[in-house]
Parts: structure tokens; C-alpha cells; sequence
DNA sequence: CTTTGGATCGTCT
DNA sequence: GACGATCCAAAGG
């Protein structure tokens, strides 16, 4: 094989190896609307599987009506109300798994849902399963797609990403966030649609949805 | 490119 | 019992 393809590790090559900067906890310790856009180019890594974030949204706790923590605690949303730097896994529409970061103080049970990822490694294992016309730019292209494509599900509920050797991890490679990402209203929500508390890449091709607003 | 409708079941009311 | 923080295939421009 020739792509970077190690388990885990940035794009290496010698002279350009980025060097790979831990993800503090502290990073993910501020409110979801701030955290989020940070997020942006961070890689979200899985097994041999990996991806750079390209689009996320911020999701409040108790104040947030479009939030899945709005009402308290319940069995689903428990790890909402933890510390910050796990992944939030939940189940929908009776079929697709999707992934949050958890952030925000303790008990304020605030998250950024990851919506789409570049895909940097793993690619064979990504297309798994999938048609051989899949396009590789639609494999990470939506939260239940990114899932489906790094393998995670509900067993991944409650993952520390910051422990170096945890099945999944949030990883920083060097590569800055946008410094002007663009933004819009939540995708798929029925209530709170007027806070635009989605970010996004501006112009990547990986990115779902509508890109034209800003 | 866009629109439309069906799939499918855990979660909470 | 209703509703999803969605996706896919099919059909039309």
C-alpha cells in the first residue's frame, strides 16, 4: 500500500509529519456553540479508520429545546450529563447510529454532533458493505453515514476520545479550525430552528446538506 | 441537479 | 401511540 493508512496515526511521510497535538479536556470544557467550530478540522479516529471533521453542531442541555438533554436526564442521554471528551452515541429513526462530543462543565449535558467527516484512512473498510458505485465522497457525508463508515454504534456509548489507546479518539494533527467557517440553522430539528448553530467548512465537498448559507 | 415517500424501532408521553 | 439531531432509491428537470 502507498496512503497513510497506520492505525490511528496523522498522515506521515518524512519531512511532513504533522505533529500531533493531544486534545485537552479542558479544549471541550466550554459551551457547545464554542466548541463546536473549534472541532473543525479535528480527526475523529476508529480501529484503522479515520476522518477530519468538516461539519458539527452545537446542542445545549436543559435550555436547548431541540436538545435530546432538554427534560433531564433519562437512560439514552446519560452520558450527555458526564464529563466532557466522551461520545454520545444514539439511535434513530429505527435504523442509523449517530455521534456526539460531549462538552461543556459537568451536568450541563451539552454536545456537538459530528455530521461529516473528509475520510483520511481506512477507506477499504469504509466502503464495505457499500455498493461498488458508493462514491468515497458520500461515505462520511451525514451523522449516520460517518458512523456507519468508522463502525461506530451504541457499544461505543460513553467512550473516553481522549485516552490515547481508546477504541475511539478525537485527535488534533495540527491543521488550525477554519479561521472563518461557514454557518446556518441545525438540519433536521423541528424546534429552536432559528439558532444557526451549525458550522461547516466552507466549500468542502464532504460537507451534507445545503452549503449555500451563511 | 431536485423532490418524494418509505424504511424501521428505541425512546418518551 | 407518536415521533424522530436520517438515509436511500426512484422519478422528474
Amino acid at each position: 500500500m502507498r496512503g497513510p493508512d497506520r492505525d490511528g496515526g496523522p498522515p506521515s511521510g518524512p519531512g511532513t509529519v504533522p505533529r500531533t497535538v493531544p486534545v485537552e479536556r479542558d479544549d471541550l470544557g466550554g459551551d457547545a456553540v464554542d466548541v463546536a467550530p473549534w472541532l473543525l478540522h479535528k480527526v475523529l479516529v476508529r480501529g484503522g479508520r479515520s476522518g477530519r471533521i468538516v461539519e458539527v453542531e452545537a446542542y445545549g442541555g436543559a435550555d436547548d429545546p431541540a436538545s435530546h438533554a432538554f427534560g433531564g436526564p433519562t437512560a439514552r442521554n446519560a452520558v450527555m450529563f458526564g464529563p466532557a471528551g466522551h461520545l454520545y452515541v444514539y439511535f434513530t429513526y429505527g435504523m442509523h447510529w449517530c455521534a456526539n462530543v460531549v462538552c461543556g462543565p459537568e451536568g450541563s449535558a451539552q454536545a456537538v454532533l459530528v455530521r461529516a467527516l473528509t475520510p483520511l484512512s481506512g477507506l477499504e473498510g469504509m466502503r464495505t458493505d457499500r455498493p461498488p458505485t458508493f462514491p468515497d465522497r458520500d461515505l462520511c457525508r451525514g451523522p449516520a453515514r460517518l458512523c456507519r463508515a468508522l463502525g461506530i454504534t451504541g457499544a461505543d456509548d460513553g467512550t473516553d476520545l481522549l485516552v490515547p489507546d481508546g477504541t475511539v479518539r478525537l485527535v488534533d494533527d495540527g491543521m488550525p479550525p477554519p479561521g472563518r467557517p461557514a454557518s446556518g440553522p441545525r438540519i433536521g430539528i423541528s424546534r429552536a430552528v432559528d439558532r444557526p448553530w451549525r458550522w461547516w467548512v466552507t466549500g468542502d465537498r464532504h460537507v451534507s446538506g445545503r452549503t449555500g448559507v451563511v
